[in-house]
Parts: C-alpha cells; structure tokens; sequence
DNA sequence: TAAGAAACTGACCATTTGGTCAGGAAGTAG
DNA sequence: CTACTTCCTGACCAAATGGTCAGTTTCTTA
C-alpha cells in the first residue's frame, strides 16, 4: 500500500473512531508512518484529506442513486434489490457514512460532507417519489440514519457478537420492510 | 433567566449546531452575554459544563427506564405507551439527545455521554427482554438511533414543513410498528 | 552517471483553545 | 460604614493544531 493510500486508510479509520475535529495531522502521520509535513505534502490541507478519503463512499452512492433512479422502485423486486445494494454500500463504506452521519456540522468546512447530505436527500426523493409522501419518506429516513448509525456503532448496542454477514442480513431485512409500502413479515426472514 | 442557566442553555444550542469540539468556551460566553472567565467561574470545566447540560435529558431517560422496567412491556398497551413516552421524551430533549447521538467518540471525556449510551443500551435491552432476541434488538437500535436522528437532522430529508405535533406522531408510530412484535398496520395510523 | 523531478523531513510559526489568576463590582449582614 | 461573600472580568499562559519553508533523500530518465 502506497504512502498515499496509508495516509487516506488512517484518516478514515481514525476520523470515523476519534472523529474529524479529535483527529490531528500529527495522529494521521503516525498512524501512516510519516511525518506530518508528508501528509500535507500530499494533501494541502486536511479539508481535501477527508474529502478524497470520502471519495470512493461519494462515488458508489452517486451508482446506487443513478441506478435507482433508471430502475425505479415501482415493482416489489425492485425495492427488495434496492434495500440490498444499499445496505451493501452501506456495509461496504461503513466508516465513510459513519463519518458522514456523525458529523453534520462539517458540512460547510468539507465540501464531500455537503455532497454526502445531497446525495442522500437524493435517496430520499427516489423512495418518496414511489411511495405515499412525507410518511414515507420520514419512514426512509429513519431507516437510512438508524441502519448507518447502528452499523458502526454496534458496539453501543453490544451487537458485536453478531457476524458480519449476519448482521448485513438483517439489516437489508429492516431496510427491506421500510421500504416496501406495506410492511413485510419479518417473521419469514429470521 | 439566570446567567448560570443561559450559559447552559447556549451549550445545549451550539453543541447541538456546531458539536461538541467546533464550540469554545468563549462562543458560550459570547451567546451567554458573558466573559468566558466566568463560564469557568461556573462550570470549572467544559466537560462538567456538558454533563450539566445533558442532565435534565439523562433524568428523564432514567425515569423511562425505570418505569419501564416496573411496567413491563407484555401487552401491546405497554409497548405503545412505551413509544409515545419514548418519543415525547426525544422531543422535549431534542436537543441533548441530538448531542448524544452525533458524538459517540467524546464518550471517554464526557461521563454524561457514557451514561447516555449506558442507558440506551438498558433500553434495548428492556424490549430485548420482551423480545425474540438479537434480531428485535437490532430493530430497537435502528429505531432509536434513526428517530432521535432524523428528529433533529430533519433538514436534511426537507421535513421542516412537517409541523411538530404530526411529527411526534408519524415517529411515534414508527417507533409502535418497530417494538411490537409483529407490525403494525400503519396505513391505520395515518 | 548526471540532473531534474518527486517524495519526504525537521524546525518553525500564527492561531486557537481550555484554563489560571489577581483583582474589581455588587450584593448582604452586622 | 464595614467586612465578607458571591459574582464577574481582563490579562495572561501553556499546549495543541493546521500549515509553511528551506533543505535533504530517493527515484526517474536521458
């Protein structure tokens, strides 16, 4: 793994555990292996760190939305697939939308914050657009913050003895039941 | 209003808007229409600043969970008051709790934030315990977590046109559907 | 191998922050 | 009036942080 890489894996690990303002250049650095002027070297200054770090997270929610929004949500196949993919997104960036849910301040010092707010009012409307208006769309905001949140923070809830894949299971079964009209039989998926 | 209790009402305002870390004691000073040498003469410490602002929040989730724990939550009577208590306390306390929530890393400096989190997970287990286990749990965190989140974000998913009062009533349904143990129809709730 | 570009570093700096301190108002009791 | 406590303040300080800079090492390439 190449210096560069190091230095965005450190800020992603530590800003998600310490958060971005307990996070210091300095910490990045040793964790990285570098010194501090190194990290600026690479990335002028710490808004641009996080922002490429956030980068990748950006890139396949902006996928998931384009997606959905070809696709659309109208057949029962299509929501069940869209619960899915997002809890895999989910999953898959878990310490990118936990720095992006745990910091609503930021978003006027760190454009990628902005656009991960954007991005997910996008989500949003998609859902809304299929379904019965503000109930739903609040129903789907629940659901998008409450899986994120608990993801990463499953240490609060001492879910830690859940596998990981176990875990993505019954999450994509709570989105799954959010995000359909009617509420699913959970009963059936345990 | 005394300048003890407007300095720590300007802490609940700004760390709620602008986190714990982004607001100084002198941003508190200043909204609190005082010198900061004499938030320090109050609270000697930010941190004992902050527990005392979360305080009154911390009691009420105490007394949920105590009562609670006395009620039970047996009868689908029990759980839907659970929800409505829930819910009015994450309203009158919006603010704390939006604290809480968005700063899991402070939990080792704040004893008022591990406390918060210790309560929550007495919560989670109270349903828990009227629950089938591992997979009702995960549905209580997300719940929680998602509710008290988008309760307070709500701009971001464009809801400030929703007012307050059917605010607390769409969450509190959310809230029903998701602790009792089938779910419920919300088409009735509407 | 020489020379230039890229990667990297330690020393340094300005700013901000939490917190201290000596002392000044202001209320209160005798 | 006086003495005492409570409330409050400006000036100050040590520590930490983001960021600069001059210069060194390492890689690339001709």
């Amino acid at each position: 793994m190449s210096v560069r890489e190091q230095i965005l894996q450190a800020t992603l690990d530590l800003c998600a555990r310490r958060g971005i303002a307990a996070t210091s250049l300095q910490d990045i650095a040793d964790t990285s292996n570098c010194s501090k002027a190194n990290v600026v070297y690479h990335f002028s200054h710490k808004e641009e760190l996080i922002d490429e770090a956030l980068a990748p997270s950006l890139e396949a929610t902006e996928k998931l939305v384009s997606a959905t929004a070809i696709q659309g949500l109208a057949s029962d196949a299509d929501r069940v697939a869209f619960a899915q993919n997002l809890v895999e997104l989910l999953v898959s960036h878990r310490l990118a939308t936990h720095i992006v849910i745990t910091h609503p301040y930021f978003v006027d010092s760190v454009p990628a914050l902005k656009k991960a707010q954007a991005l997910m009012g996008q989500l949003a409307d998609l859902v809304a657009d299929y379904s019965s208006g503000e109930y739903d769309r609040l129903r789907f905001g629940i659901v998008i913050s409450g899986v994120t949140y608990t993801l990463v923070s499953a240490s609060i809830l001492e879910l830690e003895s859940v596998p990981e894949d176990q875990l993505a299971t019954m999450l994509t079964d709570a989105v799954t039941s959010m995000v359909m009209g009617a509420p699913l039989d959970l009963e059936a998926n345990r």
